[in-house]
Parts: C-alpha cells; structure tokens; sequence
DNA sequence: CCGGCCGCGTTGAACGTTCCAGCGAACAGC
DNA sequence: GCTGTTCGCTGGAACGTTCAACGCGGCCGG
C-alpha cells in the first residue's frame, strides 16, 4: 500500500500523524527507547525476543525513522558533502560521474547519501564551514585533490571530518585512498615490452596533479627497469592541442614509436584519434595504452589497453574514512594505496 | 574566527552550546518567534527597525540556522532528489555531469541542495518513497526521462513533487522542461543549407527517447523545407559501432555526403573521429555537426558546431517547478519548451 | 462608543528522535 | 546477608526550530 488517501482507523483527533517510534513502541508493547535501541543496533541494551517484536512492529506498521529528526538530537545528519567544481571543462567528467555513482552507492550500504555542492567563487572555502555548522553534512568527500589542496588543508585546521581521492601533503592528516599510479604504468609498460616493443613515447595531461606526475614516473621506471631509456622528447604533457600536435609530429616521424602510452583514457583516446587520422591502424601499427578504465576507453574504438582503477574499492575506502572519523573524532590510519588493475584492450 | 578551541566568555555550563535562534533573540532584544519570521522573510510580521536589529545580531554572533531542526518542525528539508542512474556507461556521461553541476548551481540560489542517490536493483521504485517518507528530500529531479517514464508516473501517483528534463505523455502532470529539438536541429540545418550544402546524412543513437526521435524528426522537416529529400538510407540510429560502421560507409561512398548531421556531440565527436581516419578534413571536405554544447564538442578538434541546451536555464526552470509544487501542493502550468543556441564550431 | 481588524509581537507547544539518569531483577563476590 | 555489577529496560528532558494561538494598541466604520 502506498502513500493514499483517508484512513478511518486513525482519524479520531485531527489529522493523520506520521507513523513514529512512539507507534512501533505501542505496538511492541515497549519503550520509545528500546526501539531506538534497536534501530541502532545497540544490542547490549535489548534482548534477542524483544528485539524480534520490535522489528515486527515496525515492519508491520512500515516505519521509517525520520531523518530530520536524528539529525537534531544525534547530531549526525548521514550525509557526505561531494564537492565538485563548477568549471571543470574537461574530458575527465566522465571519469568524475562514474565515481561519484560509485560514491554514492557506497554510502547507501552504510544507510548515508551523498550531497553534491559547488563552492562560491568569491570564498571557494566558506561552503564547507556552512555545510557542517548548518548539519547539513558530517564530512567532505574530495575527488581531484592535489598534495597541497587548500580544501584539505582547510578542513584539517578545523578538525572537520574528511577523505580524499589522491594523495595528500605528509603534514596534513592522511585522510586518502589513491591508487598506485607508478606500479600501474609499470604494468602497462610490461605489457608492452613482452609485446616487442621497443620505441615508446608518453603523452598526459598538463598539470602537476600527483597522479600525472606519477604516472608519468611509472613511465620512465617502467622503461628503466627494462633497460629501456626514453629519450626527453618521447615525453610530453600538455594542453588537449598540444597534444594533439604532439602526436602528430610523434607519429609523423620517419622513426616513430611504436607504443604511445598516455596518462588517462581521455587523453588515450585523443591519440588514437589522432594515429587513425594519420592513417595508421591503431593496435596494429601502433599501440595506445590508456589509464583509468572508464566509459571513454571502454567506448572508443579500438577499446584501449589500460590499468583500471578499483572506482568501487576506492569509494568504499573513503566513506569508511569518513565514518571513521566521524565517529572516533579522528582515523589513525595511514593513507591507502590500491593497486590498478591491467586491461588488455584492442589498442595493443 | 574559524571553530576554534576554548572560549572563556561561555564558559560557565556544560559544554559550549551552539549559537541559535534564541541568543539571537537575546541579543537583538526581541522573541523567537520574531527572529523565525525575519529569517524566513515573512515581511507582514516585522517592521524594518527589528529585521536590522535582528539582522545585526544574527551577523556579529555568525548565526546559521539549523538544518536539521528547520526540517524537523516545518517538515521541509531544503533538498532536492537527483536521480543518476548506476550503470549508464555511455559517452553522455559528460552531458550528465554538466547538467548535474547547473542543477546544483540554481539550487543552491534558493538555498536548496542537491542529493544525488541510485535506485536499488530489485525495486528501482522504492527508493524515491523511501526519501520523502524519511524526510531526506522534498523533490526530485529527473533527466533522461522518457515520456512514459515509470519514475514519473509513480512519483505522479503517489503525489510526490518532481520535475523532469525531457517531455512525460499528456495525460501525466506536466512538470517538465525540454528544449526544443526539432526546432534546433531545423536551425542547424538552415545553416548547413546556408552554406551550400546540397547532401545530407543523419546520424543518431539509437533509443526511442523523446530527444532522439525528435532531432531525427528535425533533420527531416529542416530538409523538406527547403526542398531536399534525404534518402531513407542516409538517417541511421545505432550503437556506437552500428554508426562508426555506418559513418565509414557513407563517407567511403562515390557520393558521400558533404553535411553529416548528428543527434548528440558524442556522436558528432565519434563521427569526426572516423571522417578523419578516412583522411578527410573536417569542415572542408566535409561538415559535421553535433547537439548539446557541453564539453565533448568544444574539447574536440575541429570544435563542433553545435546547438547548445541551456542547461542553466533548463535547471532554473526545473527547481522552480519543484519549489512550487512543494509550496502549493501543485503547479499549474504546462510544460516548457525552450530553445537552443546555434553555435558555430569549425566543423562546418 | 463599540466591534472588528490590522500590524507587530509574544509565549507555549509541538516536531520525532536520542541522551541521560535511573531502576528493578538477577547474579556474583566476600 | 550485604554490596556491587551487569543486563534489559524505562521515563523525563533535551536538540533548535516553526506552528498555533493569542495580546495589545491603534485605526476605521457605523
């Protein structure tokens, strides 16, 4: 039965009152507050058998506790603020949506969602304050964040509960879950070693985010490992037309490289772009490799060769930090480092 | 003065209590319930002298007001529902994220927040109950619905405000914005007919959502208006592999088209990809066009020429309506139809 | 001069939950 | 037998806000 209209049963004061905790304790033949102990699972204040009539009562009575009303007296809203930039023009949005699915279904399995907001532009830092002083949120999720990002920095001066996509600086609270960006260029690389390759060029992104950087690392230690050296010029990051142009030239060379390894799917799928436009069957006459293991890869054609990140695991690591702190006041342990996972596309 | 540690002027209680409604009532030398209607801005109740009283009060203590106990007693929680579907794995990613982070944008205005949630599989209805019985959102927001939407209709039946992003059938509650497809896609199609093309070829997604059929629909009509009859064979709704197939074998053709349209910038962007594979210079030895104006376009090279969505408007629009069916239980008005934005890429 | 109404306020009582202190019974230790 | 402790549970009192109802002076129409 949904929702619906009168319902004589209740109708003898003035309207129609929401079904509460007081009902379910009526009905269970308890106290307001052995159900409230039950719904939070504080089993050292109930017994097995009053534990079953309580949830009966509620089930039977199809009770939802009231989120608004939690959140005044606990003090805790179940909520994570997403912070996601109003900006951002670039072709990692489809990296950044299939995260935040990702975020949010891992709130749901802990009964908290997940608030998306953006920063006003004149005080990029004010919102978060607002957000917790208001119990809107109990802690920030931040994906894209730098070693030395001032929201990071700004939500650890105030002891505000946070967790971070990406490494932080040594100085602030690791609050952060990445991935090993070194270890899984150095798989891709393998990978193409033992394919024979032989000349290898990188192209990224511009920016000194750590995971460009580090991808970029994993690159050169990969190659280095294998007594590979890439010459200086082979490795380029730049704006999308640099690299672009990049390519071109790299590809237009009379000794070109026979594997372009680029920093992201975005970025991957840029190059095959350019290699087919030069003529040249990607997979065949040269190999592309990608990282990140989103829809970008998955949908160009070929599908690339590249190290998926676990989005899931990570995801789950973060709102566990989150509720970490949260509930503790504050989370020991160290930042986490997951590994990437290699996968074999046609690109190769 | 951020948070901070000891404060010995309230210190003589307890623990430092959070400042509320009534220190600032205090303060300002007047009730409750006068600083209440100041900050919900019920004029008939207040004379200007107390808003200022109140109002400096309210700043020189830094009053927030409190989510969750305003939720609690006006049973209105200020946020509202975005649906994102969990699997989704398709190049409008980008779109999606665009269009969440302008929602986000014209909420916050009227001090509204987003929550972003996924169904659960085996009741991908329940959910949307769930939320509102719970006291978590006071609206939802759909995009990507179709017109016969099962999301709409049981937010419709059960009387839950919602609003979507693409047209519901009639007999629905007409609590949609839309822009106009057939119209854009005639506007681009006056352009390329400007500019002397002669042949033309449409390619789309397939799906029989509202949008889709409706570009196609303006591709058609924009040709007969001017007199040009496309070829059955030359509209193609498909995968992504049934269009790069089809892509390449219009282009390959004795007699390719010198305009392909299509219905999507990730299409477009897909399109150019395989014009340019084929050696062909894009807005010279062919046009290209896209629809939508997000990022798939502008980041591609040559830039597409495209008709934008306002998407700023389009999220405006749908906030409104769920603020109005929040506060008067309904919304009379029909649905909005409203128009795109040619913009010249160099694809054309 | 009276009744009604309007402008501007006020106070008590919710809203639905969890915190806090306590309480009886059972069960132990000495 | 007395004290202490744990288990399972209870009722009153918040949490910070808005709702509902009412007060009171002044103004207006009759």
């Amino acid at each position: 039965m949904r929702a619906g209209g009168e319902d004589p049963e209740n109708g003898s004061k003035r309207r129609r009152r929401r079904v509460g905790i007081v009902d379910v304790a009526a009905a269970a033949g308890v106290s307001r507050q052995t159900v409230s102990n039950v719904l939070n699972g504080r089993s050292e204040y109930y017994s097995e058998p009053t534990r079953e009539k309580v949830a009966a009562a509620m089930l039977s009575l199809g009770y939802q506790p009231d989120r608004a009303a939690q959140s005044l007296r606990s003090r805790r809203t179940r909520q994570i603020g997403y912070h996601i930039f109003g900006e951002q023009l670039d072709l990692a949005q489809g990296f950044t949506l299939h995260f935040l699915q990702s975020l949010v279904k891992s709130a749901a399995e802990v009964d908290h969602q997940v608030l998306v907001f953006t920063h006003r532009h004149d005080d990029p830092l004010a919102v978060f304050e607002d957000l917790v002083a208001r119990h809107a949120v109990d802690a920030f999720v931040l994906s894209e964040s730098g070693v030395d990002d001032p929201r990071a920095r700004f939500l650890a001066d105030n002891g505000i509960p946070f967790a971070c996509f990406g490494r932080l600086a040594p100085d602030l609270p690791q609050h952060w879950v990445d991935v090993d960006n070194v270890a899984g260029m150095r798989a891709v690389i393998d990978l193409l070693v033992a394919d024979g390759h032989v000349r290898f060029a990188y192209l990224g992104a511009d920016g000194d985010q750590y995971w460009k950087v580090e991808r970029r690392e994993g690159f050169t230690q990969g190659l280095a490992e294998h007594g590979i050296r890439a010459p200086k010029a082979s490795v380029f990051q730049g704006s999308d037309q640099g690299i672009r142009r990049r390519a071109r030239r790299l590809l237009g060379d009379r000794n070109p490289p026979t594997a372009i390894v680029t920093g992201s799917d975005a970025v991957g799928a840029v190059v095959v772009h350019v290699a087919q436009a030069l003529g040249l069957r990607v997979g065949v006459d040269v190999a592309i490799t990608g990282f990140d293991g989103g829809a970008v890869g998955l949908m160009s054609e070929p599908t690339l060769t590249t190290a998926r990140i676990p989005v899931e695991l990570v995801s789950e690591h973060l709102i566990a930090r989150c509720l970490r702190q949260v509930e503790h006041g504050h989370d020991g342990r160290p930042g986490l480092l997951l590994p990437t996972e290699l996968v074999r596309g046609d690109s190769t």
